[in-house]
DNA sequence: TAAAAAATCCTCATTTGTGGGTATTGTGAA
DNA sequence: TTCACAATACCCACAAATGAGGATTTTTTA
C-alpha cells in the first residue's frame, strides 16, 4: 500500500497537531511535516518528500492563495488541498482557480478530512457541502465574476488595503507610500470594486481574513 | 498524584485536539473535553468535572470574555487560563480582569501550556511574554485608561459594531434597528472611544477578532 | 516592439463619518 | 428611592470617503 505524504501548513503548530491526530487511524495517511507560512513551506518542500499539501488562507508572510500559486508552478505533480474556516466564495474559487484540487472547512465532522485527501489522491475534486453553497450563492454585492474568475491584487494595492486595515487615513498612507492622497483614493476604489465590497468594513476583513494586519 | 482535569474551548475542535496530543506527554493533566463556544461549555459544565478550563477569546455566540465573566459567577473555584492567538491589550487585560488567571498565547513553545497549567493550579498567574509586552506598551491611541480598567460594551453597542463590521451603513443600521441615524452615530462615537480605536477599521478589526461576524 | 497592465494624478458632486455638544427617557442597583 | 448608566434623539461644523468622469506615465509581458 503507498504512503500519502502530507504536509500541513497552518499558522498554528496546534491545529497540524490536531490534524495528525485525527489522522492517526487512517493507515495510509501521515502527516509528514508542518509549516506555520507559505515561505516556511517552499524551505521545507526543498528537503522533504510530500504527496500533498494541505493548506490553509490565512497565512502571514505570503498567503496561502499566493502559495498555491506558486506551488502549482514550481511543483506541479503535487496535490493541494485547501483548509480553511473561512467559506467565502471569494477564497474557494481563489484557491480553486490557483490550482488547489480541493477545499474542506475545519468544522466539518472528523471523518471529512481523510475522505477529502483520498478524493483529492484520486484525481478529483472535494469541496465541502458549506463551501459549495457559498459558491452556489454567487457574490454579494454585484453581479460581476460571476464565471468564477479570480481577480488578483497588484502589489501596490495589498500595501494600500493592508494600511487601511491599520486605521491609517488616505492622507497618512499617501504620506507614507510617497503618493498623492488621490492616487490612494483610486486605489482604495480598485480595491473595493475588484472585491466587491461596498466599503471599509469589507477591506479590513479581507486583509484580516489573509492575517495582512 | 492529583490528575488535572482540564476542559478546552475553541472554535475549532482540531485545536483541542491538539492540545491534547501536545500535553499527552505531561502524566498529570488530562484533557477531559471540549466545546466550541461558551454556551456550549456552559452545558458541558453541568455534567462534566473539570480543575481548568483553558479559553480562548474568539468564539462564536458568546466570546470568551464573556464566558470568563459567567464562570466567575458560576463556578468560583474553577481556575481559567485564556488561550488565544490575540496580543492585543484589550483581551488581555478583559481576560483577567474577568478573572482568568492567565494568558497564553497559541503559538508559544511547546511546553508553554503545561507549564502556565501548572502555574494557574499553583495559584499563581501565567502570562506570556508577547501578552506581557502588550500590556507594557499600553494602549495605542490614547493614554486613557491606562489603569487598565476594562470597558465593557452595552447590548446596543454590540449590534451596531456588529453591523458596522458587516459593512452596513448609518442609514441601513437606522432602518433595521429602527432609530435615527444620529443614534447610531452615537453609537458609533462610544465604540471608539471605548475601544480607542480612530475608525471603522478599528471597530471591523475588534468584531472580527471576537467572532462576531 | 507593441499591447496590456499597473500606477499615477485630476475634478466635481454627493454621501458618510467624525468630534464636539445637549437632553429625555427607562432600568436596575445601592 | 435616589443615583448611575444605558439607550435614545438631536444639533452643528468639519473631515473623509464615495462615485463617475477622464488622463498620463511607467512597467510587464506576450
Amino acid at each position: 500500500m503507498q504512503m500519502i505524504r502530507i504536509i500541513v501548513v497552518d499558522r498554528h503548530e496546534l491545529v497540524a497537531l490536531g490534524i495528525a491526530s485525527r489522522l492517526a487511524d487512517q493507515p495510509e495517511l501521515e502527516v509528514v511535516g508542518h509549516a506555520c507560512s507559505g515561505v516556511k513551506l517552499l524551505e521545507r518542500l526543498r528537503e522533504t518528500q510530500a504527496d500533498l499539501i494541505l493548506i490553509d488562507v490565512s497565512l502571514h508572510e505570503m498567503d496561502g492563495i499566493d502559495t498555491v500559486r506558486k506551488l502549482h508552478r514550481n511543483y506541479p505533480g503535487l496535490k493541494v488541498l485547501a483548509h480553511s474556516a473561512l467559506t467565502e466564495i471569494e477564497y474557494v474559487n481563489s484557491m480553486l482557480i490557483e490550482g488547489a484540487s480541493g477545499y474542506v472547512l475545519k468544522d466539518g465532522p472528523a471523518d471529512e478530512l481523510a475522505h477529502a485527501v483520498r478524493t483529492v489522491m484520486n484525481g478529483d475534486t472535494y469541496i465541502s457541502p458549506h463551501a459549495q453553497h457559498s459558491i452556489a450563492n454567487g457574490y454579494r454585492f454585484t453581479e460581476k465574476r460571476m464565471g468564477g474568475e479570480y481577480v488578483g491584487l497588484t502589489k501596490r494595492e495589498r500595501e494600500i488595503i493592508r494600511m487601511v486595515a491599520l486605521d491609517r487615513t488616505n492622507r497618512e498612507i499617501a504620506d507614507a507610500l510617497f503618493i498623492t492622497e488621490e492616487t490612494v483614493k483610486t486605489h482604495r476604489k480598485n480595491l473595493m470594486t475588484k472585491l466587491n465590497v461596498r466599503g471599509v468594513a469589507g477591506l479590513v476583513k479581507y486583509a484580516v481574513d489573509r492575517c495582512w494586519v
